[in-house]
DNA sequence: TTCGAATATTCCCAATTAGGAATATTCCGA
DNA sequence: TCGGAATATTCCTAATTGGGAATATTCGAA
């Protein structure tokens, strides 16, 4: 159902997450390198990472003593399966908006 | 910054919410339709709309003794954009993951 | 074997919110 | 004018969680 795309855009919406994610699409990252990066606390960074762990949103490595995060993208493609469906039914309206919008500019005689 | 996105995907990140603006994709609708039709309570549907408009993803249309609700689907833009900025960078995890699976694929002998 | 670095977990507090119940508000029709 | 329909808001409770502080755990190096 909605629920698993629920879950994920859940682990998305914290900012600090998002910057996560960011970090993680181009390499991996150790959670004492993305605390450092981002500015928080090394307690925060692992909880965040475990949030977006538990959705499936990164894969761990354990390394040593480290662990090295990195993005599972395919997580993300819910996401875009949703946005195509969504669209499907939305141009008709999203015509109607660029129409008023734009009758609204003619309106102010802009 | 990513406070903005955050903040969508926290409006998206509720399974009622989802299913509301799955609604909202035809047609617009009431409350009043909207409960019966998701099998939720008058109050509880009102308190959901109202962390739409907040984000912006509805507009309201007052009609007399009923307000109109309607997908404002220019708001799930940002989420567009922000997936194309990610996959600029993660196409080449990408093809590592398919990589990985299909070796993966191979080992089992499938 | 001991120490320190890296990480995860737990405890605490404050804020948010989903959901139910009750109530307030607005407006139309009789 | 009054009653009922449609909607929003408030009060309550339980659950979640972001963030800080402290602590536990694991592992490599000396």
């Amino acid at each position: 159902m909605e629920e698993r795309l629920a879950s994920l855009f859940h682990a998305l919406a914290d900012p600090n997450r998002l910057r996560m994610i960011e970090l993680l699409r181009k390499q991996e990252w150790t959670v004492g390198m993305m605390a450092n990066q981002l500015g928080i606390s090394q307690p925060q960074t692992s909880k965040h990472l475990r949030i977006l762990y538990d959705a499936g949103l990164v894969t761990v490595t354990i390394d040593a003593n480290r662990r090295r995060y990195a993005l599972k993208s395919q997580a993300l493609k819910p996401l875009d399966a949703w946005r195509t469906y969504m669209a499907r039914e939305t141009e008709r309206l999203d015509r109607l908006e660029t129409f008023l919008a734009e009758s609204q500019r003619e309106e102010n005689g802009s």
